[in-house]
DNA sequence: AGAATATTTGGCCAAACTGCCAAATAGTCA
DNA sequence: TGACTATTTGGCAGTTTGGCCAAATATTCT
């Protein structure tokens, strides 16, 4: 197997940097349950909803979620829900780490 | 299942946040094929060795390596082998994301 | 002790992040 | 069209990040 790139490094950063931050792994969280629009991810969160929309939109980027529009409303969910498995990962990282 | 809190997100973000740089993510798959001192980390980095030794600092405070000193060098060494999931996790995210 | 080597720490600076508010945009409905 | 609702975008402020250099610290060896 071919040495890892600086380039995948920074690719694999990405996706790992978009879900390090609490608001946003729990915006996960929701969504592994169903998809929700952002009025109620902002319930959840409890903060501003330009807050959550720009969360959101940081985690479109990054592949882990898609938006759909049904009328006023945006609907987002996990376009990859293998991102779950780095929940137990964590997991056991910080259980590793006691 | 008790609801995920806030303080849970926030230490599972510290986890991921560790591991969310390229240099970062470098010095584990490095560290991953045997203990390595920081001066040949910072040879494999290509960085000013203060800058790597900050990086081992945080990895270490993250609880994902450990340090152990031998004469004047330390070495380095993965304590939570499991963290090589999230390199399996996160190109899976990527392989869905395309 | 003094010289040499390996690492860490402190300081600096530019760039990125994250929250809020206000304004802009998009869609629905009377 | 005009009012209303949902979301996004732009901008601001305070904090954090990540690189380097210089200085401090720790260990070894003569």
């Amino acid at each position: 197997m071919a040495r890892t790139t600086q380039e995948q490094y920074k690719a694999q950063a990405r996706v790992l940097k978009a879900l390090a931050h609490p608001t946003r792994l729990l915006l996960v969280e929701e969504l592994a349950r169903h998809p929700r629009c952002v009025c109620d991810l902002r319930d959840a969160a409890g903060l501003d909803i330009s807050t959550v929309s720009k969360h959101l939109s940081l985690l479109r980027n990054a592949g882990i979620v898609v938006d759909e529009k049904r009328g006023l409303k945006v609907f987002y969910s996990l376009k990859t829900p293998c991102v779950l498995n780095f929940f137990k990962c964590v997991e056991s990282v910080r259980a590793c780490s006691k």
